[in-house]
DNA sequence: CTGATACTGATACCGAATATCATCGTTGCG
DNA sequence: CGCAACGATGATATTCGGTATCAGTATCAG
């Protein structure tokens, strides 16, 4: 539904049909938090959702020239706030961010083509409930990254 | 095994051992390896081992004024890189580092005290190599931190 | 002892990220 | 609809963590 209400052009062509229902969705939520539906926030967000990898800020930077700087970071910052966007931690200590479905998940890092699958149906967090508890710790969240080659970069 | 030979950094009641020792162990290891003997150096690892909690190379750079920036930076890469040193990721992304008995084990952080100790026995791999094929992903790495409360931190 | 060279450290430099602040745009409200 | 309040923007300045440079120094093998 409503899909036809919002498009307010800007004089940019209008590439992704597909990736506006997206933009659409997160501005929803955030109008929800009492946040403002601007142009540059629409295009920050835009931009996220068109990288095909976890990106930096400086790359989401280089692709919106005609967006502020500042504000493409706060943009970011705010997406990362409000679950929208997470944190991507490569192999050699890099962070980079990927536009995320919310909710706490994990990463299939591809070292070949830098792809970021989520890892769904893994339970980790009983056996580390149990490996902490054994160790007198009291666990209450965990970050997990899984390093590798996806499925179309293993070798035959 | 190999609990008595080297510090145990774990949080838990350190009487500060012989950090000299600790310090002489990494240097003769450096050395096999073909680096220098050096006072700044020393001094860089000794600084490390003082440390509590993981720390950033700033906090090195500030127990350190009588050693050069660079220096302490050099010499904090050099070992990571020797893995003398691990890297520790802190909930909200931010990286530090810690002195290490080497190789692969996971870091117990405590929200409150902050100190990190190391978890053992957690066989996180054979699970996470069979969530990974599942999803037709090759795995041969990966990177967990639990976050919590240690038990000194826990509310009784 | 001595020479090759790894190391040091003051400084300059760089890039990422934030603070500032005048101005603009969005939204709620009448 | 129009207006005022105020959140958002963006050019600029600034901070900050980290690295490159390079002349001088310390280490260590022979």
């Amino acid at each position: 539904m409503a899909v036809a209400s919002v498009v307010r052009h800007t004089g940019h062509n209008h590439p992704r049909p597909r990736s506006a229902a997206v933009v659409d969705d997160i501005v929803r939520r955030l109008s929800r938090q009492g946040y403002r539906d601007t142009e540059p926030r629409r295009l920050v967000i835009s931009a996220a959702a068109a990288q095909g990898r976890p990106f930096t800020a400086e790359e989401l930077c280089a692709a919106l020239p005609c967006v502020g700087r500042a504000t493409v970071y706060r943009g970011l910052r705010l997406l990362v706030e409000t679950d929208q966007v997470c944190r991507v931690l490569l192999e050699d200590g890099e962070m980079r961010y990927q536009l995320s479905r919310g909710g706490h998940h994990h990463h299939l890092l591809c070292g070949a083509c830098g792809i970021a699958s989520d890892l769904d149906d893994c339970d980790v967090e009983g056996m580390l409930q149990n490996a902490a508890r054994a160790a007198g710790f009291q666990m209450n969240g965990h970050w997990l990254e899984v390093y590798g080659r996806c499925g179309d970069c293993v070798l035959p």
